[in-house]
DNA sequence: CTGAAAGCGCTTACAG
DNA sequence: CTGAAAGCGCTTACAG
C-alpha cells in the first residue's frame, strides 16, 4: 500500500476506504440526509470498524453552530443582593468560553412570583437552548419545567439547591444537610449547659421552606446522632419586613429568656442583626452568604459567624460543566459539593466568593 | 472603513492593525525571536488593546506538538492488585485524549524500593514531561521530586494520598481522616458496650505509615468527638507474610478477649481474613479497596466492609485535570475528595470502580 | 445523491 | 527579520 493512505486518519480516511468524499462521511456522520442507502451503510460499517471517534476540537472550530446555553436564577431582590454572586460567576465563564461559539442566554425570575418563574422558563424553551443553568426554587415548576427538557433531550443543571430523582446533569452547590449539621456543630461548642437556640425561617414562600428545612434537619440531627439535649426554639416568619420580623422576634426572647444563639437559616441574617441590635439584645448570631449587608454586620460584630459557599463559583462551574458536556461530550459527576466555608469577623478579607 | 476588515478577528486582525504578517504576530505571541524590537512592542500593544484571548481548540488542533503527561505509580504488587485499578483509569484517560495529541508516559516503581521510586523520578524528569501524575508515595523523595518539577514549571497531581505544602495542581483521592471517622461511625454501630477493637496498620514502610496514621487519627477522633469510651488495641505490623501476621493476630487476640472487630487501615485486609478464618475467629472485620482478593473475601463472608474510594476514577480525573490544564489552561480544584463508599456483600455487584 | 472547495483560528516549515 | 502558503480535522455552502 502507499504510505501516502497509510498516513490518513479521521474523516480522510473514512472517505478513502469507502470510496466516497469527505462531505459523505460527515453527512453519514451526522444523520444528515442526501446519502444512498448503500453508500450510508457502507460508510457506517467503516466508521465502526475503525472505532472512529472525532476530533471534538476541530468540530467545534469548523462548526458554525452558536451553542446556546440558558441560564435561568432570581433577579437580584431588594432585600439581598446575594444572586448578583451567581450572575457574576456566570458572566466569568461566559467571558471565558465565548470566543469558542458559545452564547450565554440569561433569564430572571422574581423569586417571591410562581408566574414570573413559569414565564421565563417557557420563554426559555422557546429559543431551543442547547443546556440550561437553573436555580430549581419553585419546586414544581422546575419539575414541569425539566420534564420537558428530558423530552427534548436539553441537559440542565442546578444550581444553589437541589430536586432530586431529576435526571440533570449535575447539581452544583451546597449540601444543605450537612451544613446545617456544620452549624450545629458550631452551636455545641460556643455554647453551654442549658444555654437555648432560636432557629429562624425567614422566607415568605412555603415551597423555598423545602431548602430551609434541610438545613434545619441537618442542624437537628447533629444534636441527635451526638445525645446532645438542647432547647431549640424555631420559628417560621413568612413576612420578610422589619417589622414583622422584630415583633416575632422580641415576642420569642421574651417567652423564652434562655436564648443566647441565633440561626438564620439563610441570607437574610443581616435584618435579624438589625432587629437585634434595636432590641440591644447581643445574642450570638449565625447565618449564610458572603453578601455586602451581611459582611457589614459581620464587621460591625453584629454577625458573628456566617456560612458561605461560593455561589459565584457554583454558577461558574456550572456553566463550565454543561460546555464540557455539550461540546466536548465529557462526563459530568452528578453531584458537586461546594466546600461549606465559615467566614468571621477575622478572616472574612480572605474570602474568594 | 470597509467591511472586511471589521469582521477579522484573533490574529488575523492584529496582524492586520499591525501591518504584519500573521505569522509575526504567532512569533510576539509565543515570545519566539525572529522580530525586531520594534515590531515587537507594536504587536504587543495591539494584543494588549484587543485584550486578545487565543482560540485554544484551534491551537491544538493546529501545533504538531505531542503534550506528554507522565504517570508515576506503584506497579501491581504481588500482594495486592490494587495498582492495576489506577492503571486502568490512566488508561481510559489516555484513550479519550490520544486523539488530541496527547501521549500518557507511564512509569512505575516498586512500593517496597525506594530507590526504584527515585530512580523512576529520574527518569521521568530526563524526558522532560508537560505534567505528571503521582503517587506521592515515599514522601521525602516526592517532596525533592516535585521540587524539582516546581523549579521546571511542570505541573503535577497526586492521586491516592496527599502531600500538603507543595505547589501541587490537585490532589484527587480520598480524604483520609474522614475515612478513618467514617469506619469509627460504622464501628460505634456495630459494637455494643465493652466489646473492644483491633486497628492493624500493615506495612513494610515508616513512610507509608504517614498515610495510615491518617487514617488511625480519624478513627480515634470520632471516638473522642462524641463522648464515646471505647478500647482500641492497635498494633503495627512490619512483615506482610501470612505467618507472621498470624503470629501477631494469635497473640494480641489471646490477650484481648474482649476484641469483636478487626480494623485493617489498608487493602491488605484479605490476609487478616485468611488469617481469622484458619484461626477459627469470627470477628467483624473491615477494611480497604475494591481489589479482587477482598472482594472474594467479602462474598465469602470473611470480609463485612470495605470501604472503596474509586482508584480508577482518581487516576481518570488526574490526568483529565492535567490535560484540561495544560491545553485549555483551565483552572482545578486543588483539592478532588473521592466519595467514600461502604461496600458490603450486598451491593457490591454494583459498584463502579 | 455526491464531490470539490473554502474556511474555522491557529502553527509550522520554508523562502527570501 | 518577515511573509506567504500549507495544513490540523472538521463543517458548510455551493455546484452539479
Amino acid at each position: 500500500m502507499p504510505k501516502k493512505e497509510e498516513q490518513l486518519s479521521g474523516v480522510k480516511e473514512i472517505a478513502m476506504r469507502a470510496n466516497v468524499s469527505i462531505g459523505t462521511v460527515d453527512r453519514v456522520l451526522h444523520n444528515r440526509n442526501g446519502v444512498s442507502p448503500k453508500t450510508r451503510e457502507k460508510v457506517k460499517a467503516i466508521i465502526k470498524e475503525l472505532d472512529y471517534q472525532p476530533n471534538l476540537l476541530a468540530r467545534r472550530l469548523a462548526s458554525k453552530k452558536v451553542i446556546h446555553i440558558a441560564t435561568l436564577i432570581p433577579l437580584v431582590s431588594k432585600d439581598t443582593s446575594y444572586w448578583s454572586l451567581p450572575l457574576q460567576g456566570i458572566m466569568r465563564a461566559e467571558e471565558e468560553i465565548k470566543r469558542y461559539n458559545i452564547e450565554v442566554d440569561k433569564y430572571f425570575f422574581d423569586q417571591d412570583d410562581k408566574d414570573s418563574f413559569v414565564s421565563q422558563t417557557r420563554k426559555t424553551l422557546r429559543k431551543k437552548p442547547d443546556g440550561v443553568l437553573l436555580s430549581p426554587d419553585f419546586i414544581e415548576e422546575s419539575v414541569a419545567f425539566t420534564n420537558k427538557c428530558n423530552q427534548l433531550g436539553i441537559p440542565y443543571v442546578f444550581i444553589d439547591s437541589d430536586i432530586e430523582a431529576q435526571n440533570r446533569l449535575s447539581y452544583i452547590g451546597p449540601d444543605l444537610y450537612d451544613s446545617g449539621y456544620l452549624v450545629a456543630n458550631l452551636v455545641s461548642y460556643v455554647l453551654r449547659g442549658r444555654e437555648a437556640v432560636l432557629v429562624l425561617n425567614i422566607s415568605q414562600r412555603t415551597y423555598k421552606h423545602h431548602h430551609l428545612l434541610k438545613k434545619e434537619e441537618g442542624f437537628r440531627n447533629y444534636f441527635k446522632d451526638n445525645a446532645i439535649r438542647k432547647k431549640i426554639e424555631k420559628i417560621d416568619i413568612r413576612k420578610g419586613d422589619n417589622l414583622s420580623i422584630e415583633k416575632e422576634i422580641t415576642s420569642v426572647l421574651s417567652r423564652n429568656k434562655d436564648i443566647r444563639l441565633v440561626f438564620v437559616t439563610n441570607s437574610r441574617v443581616f435584618i435579624v442583626a438589625k432587629c437585634l441590635k434595636k432590641l440591644k439584645k447581643k445574642l450570638i448570631l449565625i447565618g449564610f452568604d458572603f453578601i455586602e449587608e451581611n459582611i457589614k454586620a459581620l464587621t460591625e460584630g453584629d454577625i458573628d459567624f456566617l456560612i458561605c459557599q461560593k455561589p459565584g463559583e457554583q454558577a461558574y462551574k456550572g456553566i463550565m460543566s454543561l460546555y464540557q458536556h455539550i461540546v466536548l461530550n465529557r462526563q459530568v459527576d452528578r453531584m458537586q459539593f461546594m466546600p461549606i466555608d465559615i467566614i468571621t469577623k477575622e478572616n472574612y478579607q480572605f474570602y474568594k466568593n
